[in-house]
DNA sequence: CTGAAAGCGCTTACAG
DNA sequence: CTGAAAGCGCTTACAG
């Protein structure tokens, strides 16, 4: 076909097919054109224009420009996504879910930190300065949230506490440590330890304070020196976790919980190493419920978080609330549900 | 609908400052303000205007428009990375090593697919509408980039044999397969398996054949029906491995080289419930060298692929097209280098 | 060194 | 239903 041709060569080069050149192709003005683009001929365009413009489009392969509509419209089509860890396997999952919830009408924009470090108000402000759409924060601080005062629609994800800033979704981890506290009694343990996370956002603080308080009502005593605490790594977990096992096992500790997965990989690997065997001498269990722990082995026991169903909901709710639309409920909780594997239950006979 | 309201109330509240806002207050043109907001005053603006514009800048809070600066310019800051795999834990250093060497003029857009899905050249038309300075692409497929015609600064990322296209960074794979094969080869194994992934990226191609001849000509058979494959994913791999080891045992197949640790970690789990001895009855080893083969129990040999490096590289070539420098090499390759570990090596005492 | 002006591509009241 | 025109915020020749 020789207008498909006339295309090709068009692309390459680099004339931007604009509206003006489909005004004239289809004999209308370039506002017709727009409203055809945009679907808003409702009333408006003549089904003669509306059919001659789309042909006119598809010949030309014609696209709107999202800077000039941008610029016009005062508003870009791109949801920015701030998050201070996306390298986190977890992590994969809420973005997938707030791809999904979004649609094609919006670009998602990740804003990239160096892993664990949250992003500087400075760095968002040149991102706001792109006009988005809307704004997704992940797991900010108060601070944060204080100093950036975004003027338009934003969503929190995984912000406990910050609920009075904008509109949040949230993962009930307390639920989940309070399930983990009842497996773990259920089993008859009475000792156990906890390696802590040491990054200090708030989660953290609510898996520690609630397992630490499910267990104290169920029996189970958690000794202040047996918690202890480590970054988000295998190998720093697994060295800490190396030195406070002697006296751990010296004081009767038979279980011990950790604050994400990749701590209780370390324990794992490092309950091999020193012979400890898993789950008869210790249970172990975790939370995230990342991939590696359905298939490790011994399977880990976690606190099953949602990342997907946590993404859609905060891309559907900022959806929401780009389209105007208020919101019936503001704040959205999910639960997290228990994982129950080999680390912590010996299989079956 | 008490967000609702919110959401309103802060939209009115933030003024948009504008280059004419902070013109009038420095008693200059906007022109001026333009050329001190992006450094261009050598020779053009006077001292005494630069910091009447600068104080200007400060005491407003003023940040350049990306929407209006784009549309002037006809191009915008944004990059864009096209990828199909962003939840692969490799591809997170590979967006780390871009972000770092883009620095921050750039924004990094990631475009976001369904996990393995390629995005289809009218979504990246889409993404083609913002303008971007640049465009990064991960793994694609020909016929991919032959549709997609870009016109501006383009890079390409582990896309072997598609080098006619663009600029590429590549790794070179086929070596550490090599060295793979000689690293069992030393160890005296004389009968290997692959397990291969199925997705059909030209990397897994390449590694395959590499190592296949390389073990060849270091005296190692591997038989066409020592070769399966699955998708990435461990349970998929281990059940593969628990269905093919009755007859490899059978053959007297001593080692197992996994397309990516993915797969490996399947074959390692499998083994352990069927008692086979790892390192001693088989060798296992695998690609990518993801976080958790340093530290898993035994540790997974593994060929390790530079992906920061990769990222950083493709990074700084972008960059270099972007600012019109040339290339002096159009095509780098980094090399992978073998780690060794304890599912190929008993431990020495 | 400086500012008036054109223009980037689009959208949207507005007048017909 | 339709088009001419203003305007979004900025950058860049251009003329002084």
């Amino acid at each position: 076909m020789e207008s498909g041709e006339q295309v090709h060569e068009l692309r390459g080069r680099t004339p931007r097919v604009t509206a003006a050149m489909v005004a004239a192709r289809a004999g209308v003005s370039t506002a017709t054109v727009s409203l055809v683009a945009n679907g808003k001929t409702q009333g408006r365009v003549s089904e003669d224009n509306i059919s001659r413009v789309r042909e006119a489009i598809a010949e030309l392969g014609y696209v709107v420009d999202s800077i000039g509509s941008s610029l016009a419209k005062g508003i870009s089509s791109i949801v920015i996504l701030v998050a201070p860890d996306i390298s986190n396997p977890f992590f994969a999952n809420v973005i997938a879910g707030v791809r999904g919830a979004l649609g094609a009408e919006y670009q998602l924009l990740l804003s990239v930190t160096d892993a664990g470090e949250f992003p500087r108000v400075d760095d968002v402000r040149r991102l706001l300065a792109l006009r988005p759409a809307g704004l997704l924060v992940d797991a900010p601080s108060a601070e944060f949230l204080e100093d950036l005062s975004v003027a338009g629609p934003l969503v929190l994800l995984d912000a406990p506490g910050l609920e009075s800033f904008a509109p949040s979704v949230n993962l009930d981890v307390g639920h989940g440590a309070r399930l983990l506290a009842r497996h773990l009694a259920d089993a008859g343990h009475k000792q156990a330890a906890y390696v802590d996370s040491v990054t200090g956002t708030a989660t953290f603080d609510i898996r520690r304070a609630a397992f630490l308080e499910e267990s104290a009502a169920l029996g189970i005593t958690v000794a202040t020196d047996h918690v202890i605490g480590t970054t988000i790594d295998v190998g720093a977990a697994a060295g800490a976790f190396a030195a406070a096992w002697p006296g751990w096992q010296r004081d009767g500790v038979t279980a011990v919980v950790c604050a994400t997965d990749t701590h209780a990989y370390g324990v794992l690997q490092e309950a091999r190493v020193a012979g400890v065997r898993i789950p008869q001498e210790l249970a172990v269990a975790g939370f995230d419920d990342l991939p590696y722990s359905a298939t490790s082995n011994p399977g880990l026991t976690s606190v099953h978080l949602p990342g997907d169903a946590l993404g859609a909901k905060a891309g559907e709710q900022l959806r929401r609330v780009m389209e105007g639309k208020g919101l019936e409920q503001p704040q959205l909780i999910l639960q997290g549900s228990l994982m129950v594997r080999g680390s912590t239950e010996a299989a079956s006979t």
